[in-house]
DNA sequence: TGTACATCAGTGAACGCGCGTTCACTGATGTAC
DNA sequence: TGTACATCAGTGAACGCGCGTTCACTGATGTAC
C-alpha cells in the first residue's frame, strides 16, 4: 500500500528503476481494491504513488504496458504461490492434486482483481500498435500448467487415477478450476454447495473415488 | 446491424419506443464487433443509431441500464438457444445432455462479446447508485440453469449417470461448461484438444463410460 | 582540493479528445372543439 | 370542416471531467579535470 498524502522521496542517482517497481504495485493496490481494470489509469496509478502523471513515460513506453507489467508479476505471484503450496504437501499424489488445485483457487479468490485481469482479457492492448508479442502472452501460464500436468501425471502412475490423454485431461482440469475461481472472483455471492472445489476436481482428474 | 451513414426516419406518435430496441440492438452490435465492453459508451450508441445523444435519456435512466437490458436480452437469448437444442433433440437423456452442453457452449462461441459480459461482472454498476436490485442480477441465469438439472436428473434416473447430490453436481458441470466457454471466448488462439468439451461433460456428469 | 559540467529523476503546464449529462428548444402529428 | 393546441420524439449547444500524451524545464548529484 502506497501511501498518497505524503510527497514521495527522489530516488537517488542509478536507483531511478525502484520507482518502476512502486508503479506496479500501486497498479496492483487499485486492481485489488476496485476489482475493475479500468480504474487502472495512467493519472491513478501516478496519483497513488505520489509523482506527477509524465514521470511514468521515463518506466513505462505507454498505459497498456503498466498492465502488462502487472499481469506479469501476477502469473509469477500464483506460479510462486503454487509450488509454496506443493512444497510443504508431502509425498502422496492425491493429496499432491489437491493441494495443487485448492493453491489455485486460493489465489483467485484472495487477489480477485488480479485475476480477472489475468484472464479476462479485456486489458490486452491491439497487439498492432504496441511493441509485446503474442509469444509473450501465450506463455504466460505455461509453467503454472505444467504444474498441474505433473501433479495428474503422478496420480495417474500412482494408479489412483485414469486418463487416457495426460495432456487433455489436465487441460480440462484446469478449465474446471478456472471456471470456479473465475464465477467465484466475479460473483457477489452465489449459493455454492460446500464442496464443490472437491467435486470437481475429483470428476476431471477421473480419481477413483 | 444499423445503417450509420442515414440518418434515421422519426417514428410516428405511441411508437417511440420503438427507438429503445434500436438502442439495444446498437450496443450488442458495438459489444459483438469490439469485444469490449468499455465501447459501449452512450454516445458510441448513439452514433450508432443515428440520434443524438441525448435522445437515449428518453429511453434509459443512464448508461449501465442500457448495458443491463443487453445482458438481460443475452440471458433471454441463450435460454431460448438451449430450448431450441433440446427441441430437435430426441428422447435419449445422454444425447439430449450433450445437446444443451454443446448448446451453451456454441452460443458462448457466437457471442464471445455479450458472454464476457454477461459472466464478466465489470459492466455493473454499483448497486447503491443505481434503480436495479440484487434479485434482477441473481435469478438472470435461473432458467439456464434449471434446464441443466433436469437434463442431468434424466440422466441420472435413466441410470446412465450417477449423482449423490443432483443440484451440486449440476452447478459443477455448469462451472465446467463456463470455464471452457469463457476462456474461449477471452483467447485468440489455444491449443483446446478436440474433444475438450465431450471430456469435460462426460467427467463432470459422471457419465458411465 | 575546488569547480565546471554532464547526467539523471522527476516536474508543471498544456494539448485535444471523448465522455455522461443538462437544458431549453423544435417541429411534426394527433385531438378537441 | 377548419383550426387551435397539447403531446410527443427527438435535437443542438454547452458544461465540466478525467484521460493519455507532449514539451520544455528544474534541480540535485556524481564525475572529470
Amino acid at each position: 500500500m502506497v501511501d498518497k498524502t505524503t510527497t514521495r522521496a527522489r530516488n537517488p542517482r542509478g536507483e531511478g528503476a525502484r520507482l518502476r517497481d512502486d508503479i506496479v504495485a500501486a497498479a496492483v493496490d487499485l486492481l485489488d481494491e476496485t476489482g475493475d481494470e479500468g480504474a487502472v489509469t495512467l493519472r491513478a496509478v501516478a496519483r497513488r504513488v505520489g509523482i506527477a502523471a509524465p514521470s511514468i513515460y521515463r518506466h513505462f513506453p505507454d498505459q497498456p504496458s503498466i498492465m502488462m507489467a502487472v499481469v506479469r508479476q501476477a502469473f509469477a505471484e500464483l506460479e510462486a504461490g503454487l509450488l509454496a503450496a506443493l512444497a510443504s504437501a508431502g509425498d502422496d499424489p492425491r493429496r499432491r492434486l489437491f493441494t495443487l488445485g485448492e493453491a489455485y483457487l486460493e489465489f483467485a479468490q484472495r487477489h480477485p482483481g488480479r485475476y480477472r485481469t489475468m484472464f479476462g482479457g479485456l486489458w490486452m492492448p491491439d497487439l498492432a500498435e504496441t511493441a509485446l508479442t503474442e509469444a509473450d502472452l501465450a506463455s504466460l501460464g505455461d509453467a503454472s500448467m505444467k504444474l498441474l500436468v505433473d501433479a495428474l501425471d503422478a496420480c495417474v502412475r500412482a494408479g489412483i487415477a485414469t486418463s487416457d490423454d495426460l495432456s487433455a485431461d489436465a487441460v480440462a482440469l484446469w478449465i474446471g478450476l478456472h471456471g470456479l475461481a473465475h464465477q467465484r472472483a466475479v460473483t457477489v455471492a452465489y449459493p455454492w454447495p460446500a464442496d464443490i472445489a472437491e467435486r470437481i476436481i475429483t470428476a476431471l482428474a477421473h480419481l477413483r473415488p
